[in-house]
DNA sequence: TCCTTTTAAATGTCTGACAAATGAAAAGCG
DNA sequence: CGCTTTTCATTTGTCAGACATTTAAAAGGA
């Protein structure tokens, strides 16, 4: 399809190089890249062009700067804070751009969610359990603003995914819940299911203290039809806010 | 003179603040972000520096650039595509970095699989079946070089779960399953277990086949713990050099 | 030796300019 | 009038040079 010609930016093609030294390993955590000026006059280039190269780098977390004497572009040994935070904003922009529909996002996130559960009650400890019931608490406060029961709802879920003790999954968790969270905020702003919720976060959390693994697969489910047919229920009706749908 | 503030780069929050727009939804998909110039104008800066900044967000594929009369930077539809490039990079790099170990990674893939199994069974095609076996029948020719053998084995686990037809499984899964490449590669290099992947292979897609929920994951924990058995295997010999072990 | 000052190197930022692309308006022509 | 060609203004891409700021190492003095 797209035969386009060499046509990217120079600044582009210089973050890929450089991009794919780091991913080949030819580039290992915390080497220092070659000055500005030196990269400039390596690739023949400018030095605003190798800049705007390195700011795309940093964009993605793979590179630090450092200014002073013995300062420079480093690689970056990624973190999980950093990885969580292009994994929401690529999953929010993904959800909210209606590229993914709310049963799709649905559907992965209770999948997902259900994958850890085994894990959660083989290592749940008791500081998960009481972040959960903490939050069921706070669920249950009348007085709680919308937002802040949604934001309480998507701790819940990832004090859930963290008792399973696995970054990694953790990592994946994050986006598809912290994506979800607008379409979440739609739902309790409508149907105001909240008693419905914070009852069902109890069971599950019961669940979750037996370290009754099948128990939780069974209420996590039970909450996921219970969200999708929530979710069915609001897009019958047309909002005013709902973004017009375009196709591909 | 704001002296509360940390010492972000002007670029950096700059760019920020254009991201909160798009997340927002104040910039909605395809608007023209005002020209470079006049960005440079409204936050008082020059336009190299709006420009890294543009650079910054163009890296996250937020935005797009367009040269010409009536070109400019507009706000990009990001497409799983993208979105999969992203993904993959960040987890990569993770992985590769040692901020993850084999066996954390191998339980997230194998638990994010398993969620899978399901939703493969209910929808698998024809198509996605005949992938699975194409690629099995690859790993069964002898003369396949390990990084072919690695790819394929890569390919089939995307094959089930792509059957699951949820293009956010299909995102989420992605990164794990390519993260992990390398290390697979160096399993594979090693102990070269060929016959039993290939033959665990069968065994899912048969399951698969037959819609066997039950049994697919089944297979697949088996596959698991068969593949953490020749990682702690190969962890327990130094890979780099070829010196004894020192046992404990 | 320890502390202060100087200095060099590197990134951060600015100014100004030119090149290249591109769509639209203007001009020319049948 | 309708169509084609040319011109042109706008915008991004790139470059060169300069200055400011930060930082650590070197130099120097008590």
């Amino acid at each position: 399809m797209n035969s386009s010609k060499q046509n990217p930016d120079l600044s582009a093609q210089i973050a890929q190089q450089i991009r794919d030294s780091i991913v080949a390993g030819e580039l290992i955590v915390d080497a220092r890249l070659p000055s500005e000026s030196e990269l400039a006059a390596q690739f023949s280039v400018s030095r605003p062009t190798v800049r705007e190269a390195l700011k795309r780098l940093a964009a993605q977390s793979l590179i630090r700067t450092q200014r002073g004497a013995t300062g420079g572009a480093f690689v970056n040994r990624i973190t999980f804070q950093e990885a969580y935070g292009q994994q929401i904003t690529t999953s929010t922009l993904l959800v909210s751009m209606n590229e993914v529909t709310f049963d799709t996002a649905c559907e992965a996130r209770f999948a997902l969610e259900r994958a850890c559960a085994a894990l959660a009650c083989a290592r749940r400890s008791a500081d998960d359990l009481a972040t959960m019931r903490t939050e069921i608490f706070r669920q249950q406060q009348p007085d709680l603003s919308h937002e802040a029961f949604c934001a309480s709802d998507v701790a819940f879920h990832r004090a859930l995914v963290d008792a399973a003790a696995n970054p990694v999954l953790s990592y994946q968790l994050a986006g598809v819940l912290e994506g979800l969270q607008p379409l979440m905020n739609m739902i309790t702003y409508h149907a105001r299911p909240r008693s419905d919720l914070a009852a069902a976060h109890i069971r599950i959390t019961d669940a979750l203290e037996a370290r009754d693994a099948p128990r939780v697969d069974q209420e996590l489910d039970a909450l996921r039809q219970f969200t999708i047919n929530l979710g069915a229920a609001i897009q019958t009706r047309p909002q005013q806010q709902t973004a017009q749908a375009q196709p591909r």
